[in-house]
DNA sequence: GATGCCGACTGAACCGGATAAGCTGAGCAC
DNA sequence: GTGCTCAGCTTATCCGGTTCAGTCGGCATC
């Protein structure tokens, strides 16, 4: 089966491959009633450009990049990249760009890819994710300026575009929340320390500890697997003052948490509230459900994508705060039970 | 920042455009002191060829493509497709090929997506999931005659290239455990009953239940979501026979149907044992950890890349068998409580 | 009625590689 | 010395689009 090309169209219609092409693009250059002939012509044939011929004279690549620095291992049990992706996806499709994935070790191969990619114009640009403090990756890509949004912060990203949530909020609208039902002794189980929005929240802990006057709010760093944050949940609940409020920095340290609280037969709500950031069907997968801090990540992954197109269409780089994630209550937070 | 083409490197080593195609390819037409001169001067500028040129000259994407037919909301649960793709990623990474992902909503968005992937010749082919039967995908790529390979099977995947597990081995495997440790009421809660592997677990669950008699052996069908994973066992465990073990089609069902035992008052593995299909670090995140059937998602993604390499540079499509899930016997299997 | 202008289109030159075909000089046989 | 082969290049063409500089006919303008 030949694929049609654009000279097989400009045959069919009776004009040249110039004409064509001004017909598919909208642009000026041929009269409505020629346009629409060939728009005909162009589906009856199940014509489609060529991306590489295009890439090749337009200069522009038509796909954007995504490279996902995670070992494969936990990877995958974090619902939230593929929420992102489907979300991104949801822009470029509509637009019929392309979104390249590549999953890579650590930051110098991720800069390596955005290397290669560059130098390949295989990408028109790409969404970095997992902003960390110092991050190497933000000063390689301005030296290439290859388009990009970086998904964090605020601060930290340089001259490239960003788009945030007010984690600070949140984190402190949680920790007032849990107050008001009555608990003092809170504690937070974080992800890797080197992250940008691990620092701001981070901060924002220190910052409302300090105003409620909660001495016992201790920070306790972990990785955000599964593993890590059940070990940190363990020594917790092994102190002396052990907290009665918990709050994890993702859904899968939060769910292993619950786990070693009922092997150690603490329950929850009872002895233990739990609050996990980043809602997803896997708080609401456990008993008692997760009251969990969610914000609608597609939507977020859509916004940076359309972000991103327009940076690669020559808008200057925006720097805009997202929806702030909201507490969603469930089952898994009440007041402590007095001891 | 300009970026180098294959005429600089031309320039910079004094020959022309084709001796450097020629030397960068490992093709004969150069000397070896040559080649290497060139090399040196393409690696010292930075030079990398653009996809785009390449693609059009050679008639060939470096690209394969990954079509993800999954409502948004389950896609991000399941660590089963990030796992798959870290894999896939792998292999394609090493030779330098990208990996192009789409959501889709449904099949039919799906062929569209091949469809116009083959017109763009954006891909030089792409690898099929979740094989239903009677799968209107393969007699639309087979129309395309664009490379491809089938996840899933055996069977119902026409001319094309096919790798499958085998899943009937795995659940009998599983049921013949469930049965020495002295269970009779086993139930079974599937995955969406189109797909292709549940069809084939199906037909090994009727086969073992008819050979070792065990007349209260149910299957009864889910989406593999939580919540109708959930929904499912609630109604499993409300039966006036209700069963002493359940084998999960998912690892997301079987975390969800450990949830609704422990909300109904049930102990795991007690009253209860449970098995879930795709061991992941989920399972091993509750308490207690599920016994789980295992097996290695991105040797099997990396092993579905090798193969559609092989099929895209011409070989004959292979249908190849991949490892056979083993069983992990964990903490939520164990002989049924007398009563 | 010559001039200018504009819309509608054509022709050709790119974009950056791959590759077939042609050229050149060294080495060798006779 | 002539003819032949062959390695080691160069040259030219092609892939399938985009785009710029023209061409041409028709119409308004002075």
């Amino acid at each position: 089966m030949k694929r049609p090309t654009i000279a097989d169209v400009a045959r069919r219609a009776g004009v040249s491959k110039g004409a064509v092409s001004y017909a598919l693009n909208g642009q000026p250059g041929v009269s409505e009633a020629t346009r629409q002939r060939i728009l005909t012509i162009a589906t009856e044939i199940g014509f489609s450009r060529s991306s590489a011929a295009r890439a090749l004279s337009a200069a522009t690549a038509g796909a954007i990049g995504l490279a996902l620095c995670r070992p494969a291992r936990t990877l995958g049990v974090e619902p939230f990249f593929m929420a992102l992706i489907s979300g991104v996806e949801a822009e470029l499709s509509a637009r019929s760009y392309a979104l390249t994935l590549q999953v890579v070790a650590d930051h110098d191969a991720e800069i390596a890819v955005y290397r290669r990619w560059w130098g390949e114009r295989r990408v028109d640009g790409v969404l970095v994710c997992d902003l960390r403090t110092n991050d190497r990756r933000i000063p390689a890509l301005e030296e290439l300026h290859l388009p990009a949004v970086v998904i964090g912060g605020p601060g930290g990203t340089g001259e490239l575009a960003s788009l945030w949530s007010d984690d600070a909020a949140a984190l402190t609208e949680t920790v007032e929340y849990l107050v008001a039902l009555g608990h003092r002794r809170i504690a937070r189980v974080a992800g890797l320390r080197d992250l940008r929005h691990t620092e701001i929240r981070t901060d924002a802990f220190a910052a409302v500890r300090q105003r409620l006057g909660l001495v016992d709010a201790v920070t306790v760093w972990s990785d955000y697997t599964g593993e890590e944050g059940g070990r940190a949940t363990r020594r917790l609940l092994s102190s002396a003052h052990r907290p009665t409020a918990v709050i994890y920095d993702n859904d899968v340290m939060a769910v292993a948490g619950l786990s070693v609280a009922q092997e150690m037969g603490l329950t929850v709500p009872g002895d233990l509230s739990i609050v996990a950031w980043d809602d997803s069907p896997l708080c609401r997968l456990v008993h008692p459900p997760l009251t969990a801090l969610g914000r609608d990540i597609p939507a977020y992954g859509a916004h940076a994508a359309r972000q991103l197109l327009a940076v690669v269409a020559g808008q200057p780089a925006g720097r805009v705060q997202d929806e702030t994630p909201h507490l969603t209550p469930r089952g898994s937070t009440a007041p402590p039970r007095e001891r």
